[in-house]
DNA sequence: TCCGTTTGTGTAATCGTGTACACAATCATG
DNA sequence: CATGATTGTGTACACGATTACACAAACGGA
């Protein structure tokens, strides 16, 4: 273990050159002899050198770093999109910092420890803070906001996403199964994604003349699906949960088979969100209100991509989700 | 969105005080009048005022990154430990940058590109690369290995986990089942972990007078289990799956259940490894052979901690494992 | 041959902090 | 009151790269 790396002025006495024929060597469009470019190259190669990117960015202005401002890595609804969007990151040479909020008490500190690495570009995945936070602390850095608040803000580009129209083919199939009573189990109860995902399927239910009859909030985990959905069967007689993601519909299914020996779908409907992989197992076959991860990603890129190149454009996009049948509903 | 960030020297002319001065009062133990930090320090509430981090790390020598190098963000067996110590970093104000080896195709060179960071710390999780590399790309930065590969370097610590005895309890009673003929559904053929996994069962079934009859290969998902199950189970008549992590356990069991009609524990035992949270759900209840996240993470900062404190001390530290049972074997 | 252009390299400033050193002012102590 | 220790602040340099500018050499066209 070489204790200290070797700089560019060291290298440049060992080539015999300055120390800016060195950063030379390494930017691609430079004014350098190209013996001079591969003699350096090969004494860096042997002597294991390669710039170092906290001076480079000081001088750029330019870090190369984006913070991922997630909820939590655990949770699947997330992991398939934060997987996605790394690789496309790591694909453009940028490192991502991931913030966790969940677990964290102080979010705004978190976020402002973050800021003070200059990072290039800031995604907010989670719902705990305000996008009004997220713009006053990266200041510098349009935040890019992956929540569906509503806000028209010229500092923030968002993605929005509707659901509408797919809450209202799952309902009208409910409805056609012959399902009358439904309940709502949400994610967190603050929540402006949650809140937004049950007037969708509110609407729909009202169109028909139904309503939301039960209500019961979790917070995103089996766990909370599980135990939410003992209570709220027990004190109410719904046939049918929409439920605020797809892990707890899982969860709402367990409970209801085990608890209560309600099975999916002659006994009881159970519909989840996000459309996660595990949702389409073999054990599960959930019935989802599901979004193309993919194409939400690439959004996210586009968003990036154009405030690299300080591109003005729409700064907001927005995407439609899809019904995944499957045989719980 | 003001496009500037303010430097200390601006902000010394605004609180008429030196540069070093405005250091001074973000630095918590150096000689500073009180007033004329509190006075600073209001200032620079009121500008946004906060060190810049990247100029920070350069004087410093200390960037406060540290390189969390992962197969994926997504699959459960790893994001359960992720979350864990993530979370554990934050609290420490270090911030993770995630390096996500399985999808991207030169490992070597993201390790590289992390490595110009000057990250403070390396964990690897992953057993797609080889202690070696790392080694060598971080050559300054002494890697924590958290992966089994039985190597004594000096340049590196490492987590090692020894999960013979569990494996000889799980087998145990699946012999006292009745059951007789057992199959290894393997993660990664190459892995280093898989290798050593598979010998803990396989030395428990020698002991018995049995072996491993048949043997698969999978990658890790709900997919490949499921899929290698099918095959495993229509070309050898095995009564036992081990399997290499959790999920591919929970595919290979829908494969018996749904492909062959067979079910566990009755039928055929089907035996996990991770012990990650969905194993214990209700609708899985997994015999799983578990490590303790908890103690894992412990032990990964407290390599961490003594790295960073530059003490010496044991560069290796062994978890043992323990049996989870489900009703699955 | 002469002059303008291109090419390759070195010098020195810059990015924003942290800190060793110097120095004045204050304080304690006999 | 003299002296030594302590406290608070400014000056100047270092951290390791990038880059504007300057300049010499090479080159091309008349």
């Amino acid at each position: 273990m070489n204790k200290r790396r070797i700089t560019s002025k060291e290298l440049a006495k060992l080539a015999g050159v300055s120390s800016a024929t060195i950063s030379r060597a390494f930017s691609p469009d430079s004014r350098i002899g190209s013996a001079t470019r591969d003699r350096i190259l090969s004494v860096a190669r042997e002597h294991g050198y390669q710039p170092n990117a906290i001076a480079r960015s000081l001088n750029n202005q330019r870090s190369r770093l984006v913070a991922l401002v997630v909820n939590a890595i655990g949770n699947p609804c997330e992991a398939e999109e934060q997987q996605l969007l790394v690789h496309r990151l790591q694909a453009r040479q940028l490192l991502p910092i991931i913030l966790c909020c969940a677990d964290h008490d102080d979010r705004l500190q978190l976020m402002r420890l973050a800021s003070t690495y200059q990072v290039d570009h800031v995604v907010v995945f989670s719902d705990m803070v305000s996008m009004q936070d997220a713009v006053d602390i990266f200041h510098t850095t349009k935040p890019i906001i992956v929540s569906f608040e509503p806000l028209d803000n010229e500092n923030v580009s968002n993605i929005r996403i509707d659901g509408a129209a797919a809450a209202d083919e799952i309902i009208e199939k409910i409805v056609n199964d012959g399902k009358k009573r439904f309940a709502y189990l949400s994610g967190t109860k603050s929540s402006w994604i949650d809140k937004l995902r049950r007037k969708w399927f509110a609407d729909a239910l009202a169109r028909r003349g139904l309503a939301i009859e039960a209500e019961a909030f979790g917070d995103y985990t089996y766990d909370s699906g599980f135990k939410e959905a003992v209570l709220l069967l027990h004190r109410s007689k719904v046939d049918a949960i929409i439920c605020g993601n797809d892990v707890m519909a899982i969860g709402a299914r367990d409970a209801a088979r085990r608890m209560l020996g309600k099975n999916t779908p002659d006994d009881i409907a159970i519909v989840g969100q996000d459309g996660i992989a595990m949702a389409a197992w073999d054990c599960n076959d959930l019935t989802t209100l599901s979004l193309d991860h993919v194409a939400f990603i690439d959004a996210v890129v586009e968003l990036i991509e154009r405030h690299d190149a300080d591109l003005p454009g729409p700064h907001s996009i927005t995407l439609t989700c899809n019904a995944r049948w499957g045989s719980t509903a």
